[in-house]
DNA sequence: AAGACGGGGAG
DNA sequence: CTCCCAGTCTT
């Protein structure tokens, strides 16, 4: 096939003088990628369990919650488990949060549980037990942005939408603009942009094609562009693949407040598993057990549990901040202190 | 526009 | 040890 493009997308051809930034694409040029990243999607596209026949809408809500910057091969096992014990929104809704939580593992970010159980309820008892179709309704429920709202109303209703991920946003970026990777966030130009893009007739293969291709083939760190199907037309590529001037500021994690609420977390779901009582764990034992580091006072608690404590003192030994930190979790709803106990949730 | 928010695995 | 993952929500 020759491809003659009318205009090359790439900072050297602006006849019109409009932004560079997110080029118009010539309607050869994006049928060609269009019809190849179609193709590629249905010959190679992963069996992931929530693109199976038959799916419900509410289980791929889940699968795409659980996807929220998370490896999808994470997800899976969690995922399985997830929907085995509470297949409906209502059997989520009515779920005590602390076995919401301690099923969400360590997927990260738990507060997504939360949302994802919220949504549940509003689900369950305003919705009829439906998910709404429309990315309007989606954005409404606690958790779902504009991301998930797209994916959810293209991939579970086969709405046509503009599914806007890092991995498309990042194989747009390169096909048509030639740079590395994208901003930190989509704007509305680049949203408008990426749903120009998005063809009449299968759009949800593209919306999920250009997603996958994202992940297995135009990877962020390690491309594989020897065995991509566009390297001739990927304006990156002829570029010479140009890194990107700004490196996205990498987060750090050691010593951080994420790490020791993560740990603190850790000593509640342990303390839920272990059958120190759904009451979890007693505070002034938590906190002398974290400052004084008494070993009597861990040989109250079940062994696991005294490990996930223990394991918070390697973290910080600084009571103000620890205290603190209880506090904000309490706040975020993700721990409840009871009785001079501090616990998992438990409505 | 910038930060906060988890945790893990690949390079 | 750095990077980055099917993002969302709050300043």
């Amino acid at each position: 096939m020759s491809i003659q493009m009318t205009h090359r997308a790439g900072p050297e051809s602006n006849p019109t003088g409009s932004s560079t930034t997110f080029p118009e694409v010539a309607e050869p040029v994006l049928r060609r990628v269009q019809d190849t990243i179609i193709a590629w999607f249905e010959d190679t596209a992963r069996d992931l369990p929530w693109r199976h026949p038959n799916t419900s809408a509410w289980a791929i809500l889940v699968s795409e919650i659980m996807s929220q910057q998370t490896p999808v091969a994470r997800v899976e096992p969690r995922w399985r488990a997830w929907m085995d014990k509470w297949p409906t929104p209502a059997d989520l809704a009515a779920a005590p949060t602390a076995d919401v939580l301690h099923a969400w593992d360590r997927l990260g970010y738990p507060r997504r549980a939360l949302r994802l159980q919220e949504a549940a309820e509003v689900i369950a008892a305003d919705l009829d037990n439906r998910v709404p179709e429309t990315t309007e309704e989606l954005e409404r429920l606690p958790g779902i942005g504009s991301y998930t709202a797209a994916a959810v109303s293209s991939f579970a209703f086969g709405r046509k939408t503009t599914v806007l991920d890092t991995n498309v946003r990042r194989v747009l970026i390169r096909l048509f603009a030639g740079r590395e990777r994208p901003t930190t966030s989509p704007g509305r130009k680049e949203t408008a942009w990426a749903a120009a893009l998005v063809p009449e007739d299968k759009h949800v293969e593209w919306n999920a094609g250009v997603m996958e291709f994202g992940a297995l083939v135009c990877t962020a760190r390690n491309p594989d562009c020897q065995a991509c199907p566009l390297q001739d037309i990927c304006t990156w590529n002829r570029l010479g693949r140009p890194a990107s001037a700004t490196k996205p500021k990498t987060q750090k994690w050691a010593g951080t407040d994420r790490q020791l609420r993560g740990a603190i977390m850790d000593a509640l779901k342990a303390a839920h598993v272990a059958g120190d009582g759904r009451h979890g764990v007693r505070l002034d034992v938590f906190t002398a057990a974290v400052t004084d580091f008494d070993p009597a006072l861990l040989d109250s608690l079940a062994e696991s549990t005294a490990a996930a404590v223990a394991r918070v003192r390697e973290l910080s030994a600084d009571q103000d901040r620890i205290n603190r930190l209880i506090s904000d979790l309490v706040d975020d709803g993700l721990a409840q202190q009871v009785d001079g106990r501090l616990a998992l949730p438990n409505s």
